[in-house]
DNA sequence: GTCTATACACTGATAGAC
DNA sequence: GTCTATCAGTGTATAGAC
């Protein structure tokens, strides 16, 4: 059995080529699903022959699986802005605005990621399973003491989550639809700005955060 | 060419053996994709073989057109909550509790066009550019005078309805999800109940809607 | 109308030359 | 490490018997 050596220093040819592929594979796996993109496809996106994708990645799904990954820690990453907040206007705020950040700059990851679970998540149940079961409820138990100091209105802290993910991630997974009813243009900054502000305003206003 | 006929009653042979595949196609499509659905899994789902799912629909595009047919006249029909209504308590209340029962009643179609449009929507495109727009812009100019009226907050009609959308259909989209965090159960009747209470009272309160 | 058998294209994956 | 050639398996779709 062929053993992968370890270099001393990362092996940075292979790092870039897997940063590489990974790349197109994300925007492959987005636009396609996972049953749609084909390894021909994806090398060509990358710009190299199939065989190479599969010398980096022996298989589909393990290639699909680091996709995945990739996304679900930027994903775990936006909660660094739920923690340590004073108070629900603050924590809520910065985790809308972190959220609403992943949709613009990662809508491919956000879709892979909204395909899988849509999916039954055949590949990643073990990440809901254990680390998202995990996060929710430190953060519904965060909400739940705000709402215990009267900082905020008492809502079921797991649904008020729920409406965070969705509003957040609509403007990624529905993003063709929101740049359709756009006129078929991408939200420019401002209107960027805009959207990030009426989720932050209804939401807030919704649980009874003063401004 | 062959013409099909056309029996002065309809033909409800046919029309019970469309429906049965109809059923299958958009269960097999919802779980597992449009490309990772194959002919031969739902001829096995509705229980026929293959190639008489060939028959009744000649390609994959056309039966999977058919179901994203059915799925988005039923997601119009939730409008009809909305017009007529006297003002944003009632309309938008409304409005949410219908799309929330779709949620409920349809997951898999409700799966298959978020599918759809995710990916780019290349099978449907034609509904959003036309359909959907129209549709859009008549309901911000209905939620824009109830603005008007100084019924509700002065908030964005267009971000507001993407929350509406977002909001509701994802207790479907990623009721998987959804279900996992419940403790690996389906939603109850009570817990239904409480999310869209939860939606509603947010929604309502977060516009400025007096309750 | 229905089903069996099959044509034909394409898929993921690998062997082996360089 | 990289690429060409190729294999075994599976996909959609159809021809033709019943």
């Amino acid at each position: 059995m062929n053993v992968e050596p370890i270099p001393l220093r990362p092996n940075t040819k292979r790092q870039e080529n897997e940063r590489i592929i990974l790349k197109a594979a994300e925007k492959v796996f987005a636009e396609a699903g996972y049953g749609g993109a084909t390894m021909q496809l994806i090398a060509d996106v990358a710009g190299r022959p199939k065989a190479n994708i599969h010398y980096y990645f022996q298989t589909k799904e393990q290639l699909y699986r680091r996709v995945v990954d990739r996304i679900f820690k930027i994903w775990l990453q936006a909660a660094d802005a739920f923690d340590g907040a004073k108070g629900p206007a603050e924590g809520i705020g910065a985790y809308i605005d972190a959220k609403m950040e992943i949709s613009r700059k990662h809508p491919h990851g956000s879709k892979v990621w909204a395909s899988e679970v849509m999916h039954g998540a055949p590949i990643i149940q073990d990440y809901l399973e254990v680390k998202l079961v995990e996060w929710t409820k430190d953060r519904a138990e965060a909400i739940q003491n705000w709402i215990d100091q009267g900082l905020m209105d008492p809502i079921s802290p797991r649904h008020l989550l729920y409406m965070l993910w969705a509003t957040t991630q609509h403007y990624a997974d529905f993003g063709h639809q929101v740049e359709t009813l756009n006129g078929g243009a991408p939200l420019t900054d401002a209107q960027w700005q805009e959207a990030k502000a009426s989720v932050k305003m209804i939401v807030l206003k919704g649980i009874g955060v003063p401004r």
